[in-house]
DNA sequence: CGCTAATCTAGAACAAGTTTCAGACTTGTT
DNA sequence: AACAAGTCTGAAACTTGTTCTAGATTAGCG
């Protein structure tokens, strides 16, 4: 637990840790089962033993449960990436194997990604202090890829545009609409951005 | 048959094509006023006059509506970009050209981009013909600002990155975690992948 | 321990998207 | 003109996200 939580809210017992768990869980699991239409906040309630006033008060609405679900994958992802660095040249090979994994991983749980990424794309205004925290996590594990400390304000637009495409080709994979070799395709372009080599010229 | 089928196949009657205008019309004007959540199915069919069960008819579901009234947007735009088409130099420039162009406009609107936007990216499978629709659209839209006839598979790819980009640059103003100067950045900064000129590398 | 405030539970109630249905109205055909 | 098929209306019903309430439970504290 990060000390940024305990201060922003108050801090929680070992009871509510739990319970949050709980839900996170059962969130996930019928996400992974069915998608978005699929985790109904009654079903997660019961999933989670867990009156339907308390889930709204640990999350206040749908998107704000499958958005912190998608943190809490990040969070994995990132550990994982940790254990295991991609091993590219340079940093757009690293990002775009790092992206194809991550890719790959959510091809397992086609499910699960759908509700996480229709969550996270249709976040209003209420959400967007944790839509911004995923954010901030996908740029995190972007630049951990690129192994850049102080990036400028050229590479950040680039990480943004990748975040962008990123998101956007998912959501086209999800929907049906694009194959898995033109995602594939999609993120291999829009690495190419990074360029072959930022300081040889 | 499908009712999609039907609807595709046979044409509707003069009546049924103002109904059908009236809609569109009385859902811009909602989300216009109000965004995604303004835009209530009830008031929707009060607006144009239609009882509740013909709105499900013509459109089969709020996202259906929207999506279409997307479509309708940018159909117009694509004929004023035809009267008065970008002067930039270079297809990258001309491409960036007409997004901002498009971007101040919705800026005009910014309801009404809420509403088409969230729907757009909210989509399921089951609105997959009307979304493809819409993307085909705005590849011919930026295909049109590129000049190009035939292009490649890569030159594909590379369209393909700039509506994720402009989608998602989008969906991240909206809600309020990017700014007007961030997304006009990012535009310029995906359009950098069409390549100055002749490419020769 | 005993008190007070916060939290949790069960369940009803409400809101908006969607479905359904019986009856009235249009349209095209003979 | 008369009929059959399809379309539209008005209204109720159903679904699922969200809110509300009254009472039970728990946590922190003197």
């Amino acid at each position: 637990m990060t000390a940024e939580a305990r201060a922003a809210a108050s801090p929680l017992t070992e009871r509510q840790e739990a319970r949050r768990r709980g839900i996170l869980q059962a969130g996930a699991q019928l996400a992974g089962r069915g998608g978005f239409e699929a985790v109904q906040m009654r079903e997660v309630a019961d999933a989670a033993g867990v009156a339907l006033g308390t889930l709204y008060r640990y999350f206040p609405s749908k998107i704000h449960l499958l958005v912190a679900v998608m943190q809490d994958q990040l969070q994995h992802l990132r550990l994982t990436l940790r254990r295991r660095p991609p091993a590219g040249e340079g940093p757009a090979e690293r990002v775009a194997e790092t992206l194809m994994r991550a890719f790959r991983a959510l091809q397992r749980e086609p499910h699960l990604a759908d509700a996480m990424m229709r969550a996270l794309t249709f976040a209003d205004r209420g959400v967007s202090p944790e839509v911004d925290a995923v954010s901030r996590l996908t740029t995190a594990i972007i630049l951990d890829a690129m192994e850049l400390e102080d990036p400028t304000q050229e590479q950040l637009s680039v990480v943004r545009v990748i975040e962008h495409t990123w998101h956007s080709a998912l959501i086209t994979w999800l929907s049906g609409r694009e194959s898995i070799a033109q995602v594939k395709r999609d993120i291999e372009t829009v690495c190419g951005l990074i360029g072959p080599a930022a300081d040889t010229r």
